[in-house]
Order: C-alpha cells, then sequence, then structure tokens
DNA sequence: CAGTGGTCTAGACCACACC
DNA sequence: GTGTGGTCTAGACCACTGT
C-alpha cells in the first residue's frame, strides 16, 4: 500500500500537469485539500512539500500555494541519480562498455585518501571506453575497494556496474561529489575517444558514498569534445 | 523564536561534530529523543528528517538512526547556492568585477526562448570581468529582463548583483538549471582570461529562475584553465 | 479583520529488522 | 516478540498576507 501522502502528490501533480491548476495559479488551501482528500491537514502539508521539492509549487505564508511558472519544465526531469551510471540516461541499448584495463592493485595514496581505506587494502582498477549509439561517449577510469565487491568478474565490465552492485548484492548508494573541470587531451584520449591533440576534454572526478557514508567508488570520466555531451543539473532551492 | 524542530536538529548536529555520537553509531530512537527534548515524536521526526537531507544520518524502518561514516565532512558544507554569486563562496574582499559591456538591447531568439520572453522584451546586457585574488576568474556574459529590474545602475556592477537583488529589491531565488562544457579559448577568453590559444575553457551555461519559476538572469560564464576553478557540487539522494 | 500556511501535540497503527 | 522508524489523525495555536 502506497502512503496517502504520495497519493496525494500524484493526484495533484497529475492535475497541473493536465492544466487543472494552471502556472501561476492558487491551488486550493490544505484546509480544503484535506476535506477533498479525506485526510487530515498534515498528510496534505506532506504531499505540498514533496511537491515543492520536486519543483512544481512553492507556498507563502499567510498568501496561499502557487503552481510554479515553469512547472511543466518539471515534469520530465530525472531523480538526481546519474551515478547509478549511464544505463539511467540512456537507454540500454544504446550504451555499450569496453573493457581496457581490469586489474587488482593497492592503491595511490590520493586514491587511499579518497576511498577512505585505513590500511593497504586493494582495489579494482578498471579502465573502460564507453559508447553511447557507438560513438565514444567517455573514458572511465574507477578504483573500487574489492572488500565492498568482493566478486566482480569481467563478465560484468561489458555491461552496467551498478545495475550489478544495486540487484546482486545488496548496496545503497548515498550521494556523490564530484569536481567537474576542462582539461587538455592525453595520449589516451587522443587514442581512445579519437579527439584532436587540441581539443578539450569535460572530465568528471566523482566519489560515489553508499547510504552509510562509506565511499565506494572513485572515477576519472574523460569526455570528448564534440558539442554534445554537457553535464546539466538542476539546483533547487529549497 | 526559531522552530522546535530547528533547535532539535542544530544540538544533535553540535553533538555529532563533537563526538558524542561517532561515526556508524545509532543515535537514541525517537521516543527517546522526544522524552529527552519534551517534546513530540513527530517534532523530533522532522529534526532527522533534515539532518538526513543536510548529510549527517540515515535511518532505516526496523533498525535505528545512524551517524554517516563521512558526516563530518558535511560540517563545512556550503548549501547549495553558488547562483547567489561569487561572493558567497569567496569573502566579498577577494571578489573584484570589472564592467566591460552594460547595454540594453532587444533579445536575440535563443536568450528569448531561455528567459521566457513574450513579446521583444528588453533586456540588459552585461558582460564582466570577475577577480579573484586579483586573478581572473571568469569573463561574465549575463541577460536580465529589465522588466524584473528597472533600475539597475552601472555602479552595481562593480560589485555583487545578487546582493543588490535580493536586498535593495524583493527577489526570492528559486533555483538554476546549469549546463557545463569544455570549449576551446576564443578572442575573448585570449583576451581578458589571459588564456594560451590552446587552453581549454570551462563553460558554466545557466538559467536562474526566481521563486515562482520565472526565468529570472541567463548567463554565460567561461574559466580560465589554471587548475585551480573547477565546478564542484555534492549530490544527495534522498 | 479573515484566510492562509507553519508548527506542534499526544496519541495510534503499521512495516520492517533483529533475535 | 520486541524495538525500531514510517505514516496518520484531529485537533490546536501562531505568524504572516491581504484587504
Amino acid at each position: 500500500m502506497e502512503p496517502k501522502y504520495k497519493q496525494i502528490l500524484e493526484t495533484i501533480k497529475k492535475q497541473i500537469i493536465d492544466g487543472k491548476y494552471p502556472a501561476g495559479s492558487m491551488i486550493p488551501d490544505q484546509n480544503t485539500l484535506a476535506r477533498d482528500f479525506k485526510t487530515s491537514r498534515m498528510t496534505v502539508k506532506k504531499a505540498l512539500d514533496m511537491l515543492a521539492i520536486e519543483g512544481f509549487i512553492y507556498s507563502k505564508r499567510g498568501a496561499g500555494t502557487f503552481v510554479k511558472k515553469n512547472a511543466l519544465a518539471q515534469k520530465d526531469a530525472l531523480p538526481v541519480d546519474s551515478y547509478r551510471g549511464l544505463s539511467s540516461q540512456f537507454s540500454k541499448a544504446r550504451v555499450k562498455s569496453e573493457p581496457i584495463v581490469f586489474d587488482v592493485t593497492f592503491p595511490t595514496s590520493e586514491i587511499k585518501e579518497r576511498l577512505e581505506l585505513k590500511q593497504n587494502e586493494p582495489v579494482y582498477e578498471i579502465l573502460r571506453l564507453r559508447f553511447v549509439d557507438d560513438e565514444p561517449y567517455a573514458l572511465e577510469h574507477t578504483f573500487m575497494p574489492i572488500s565492498l565487491v568482493p566478486n566482480l568478474s569481467q563478465e560484468v565490465l561489458f555491461g552496467s556496474i551498478y545495475a550489478y552492485l544495486t540487484k546482486e548484492i545488496h548496496l545503497e548508494i548515498g550521494g556523490a561529489f564530484r569536481k567537474i573541470s576542462a582539461e587538455k587531451a592525453s595520449k589516451n584520449d587522443i587514442k581512445y575517444l579519437a579527439s584532436a591533440e587540441t581539443d578539450p576534454i569535460l572530465q568528471v572526478e566523482q566519489v560515489v558514498y553508499l547510504q552509510d557514508g562509506r565511499p565506494f567508488e572513485y572515477s576519472i570520466s574523460r569526455h570528448p569534445y564534440n558539442g554534445k555531451h554537457a553535464y546539466t543539473i538542476f539546483d533547487r532551492k529549497n
């Protein structure tokens, strides 16, 4: 059984998308909604709070709750989960992966620090060339502690590592820290991404954390300069 | 009077930072906390939910509420408000701005679309070179509808536009959409940012929205390649 | 002033984890 | 089973907006 506040949330969201509450208009007050949905005001409030977080509405004390002018732009917005890997951004059929390096090593001091490793725990080192629609999309250099993923097979590398981690093993992703920069093309970029020597490279360096805060993956992705693949985000103030 | 849930939130946050609840440990259950804080469980729950959003703790139904392993890393984390401008990232004294262009024009079709302008409303066009610690930090090309900011003076451009907008006028920022890419250096980059012709440029293109969803600023910032200034974010799954 | 949203209470029942 | 967090109720009081 889905919680009642989620049902209310979905109902109102659908009504906004369907145009029952146009952009800029006020939606019914919380007491009215509570009566209409045969529930308490607290439950309505929770639904409205979530809708505000999703970017559809905003509330002003003393005035009312209003549909945002650009509410409809939110309706196709992805939740923030690009660290789940490429497969959630693009349909699985369009993504291919070609492993270049798959090794087990001792981490350098920088990687040890990023992954908060205590002693000299070994890590996987994975270098993969990733394709979207058969075009090079990124060169991914990934490090993961072996202790967290004891049985990673080379086979998995051809597909989505994240699908394997969340389905096969029981790992819950909590968030990711990312650093995005523009870099000069390296030899590997020229070799694998077909970059020219003077092409700029978009680099995304990230540490992915589990729900309990343990770092779980450190990776550097390098994207070719082709005018197609930029990094996009929507920051919302709450 | 600050709401009670915020006081509870701050108290527990301080206790985590002070080491009363070490990383990985369980904090007292909600009923106990409600008794200790002389409040209801719902109020405690709200405080804990906010603490989870801030990245300090996580809860598991049936098990308990735990301090994240990297909770302390959150204690200096900035809230997501870099669209408030540079002055919130760096102390005001370190930031300088040099206006290059300050004009009023009719928008191109692309800018009209980004700012969702109906007719041919005029916009400000502002080109500013921004310095941090007297080094070129970014070349900012900004467009704002005149209708939203009727009285922007050239004087304001030397400082922080955002400080002026939120303090002098009564404008509330709601969020921003950003697109980050790596680009080749243009003539302007070479001229103002002292970039070499082969240097990559980190470009941040953004549309900033007001709380009610109206787009309010469209800007393109170009950052020089000096290994110092990357774009960083922390995505949290909630 | 009336109407709105923000917070809070003191309970209740349920779903889930762990033993 | 016991203890935990997730949801929900039916009220209440307060802060703020707009007239």
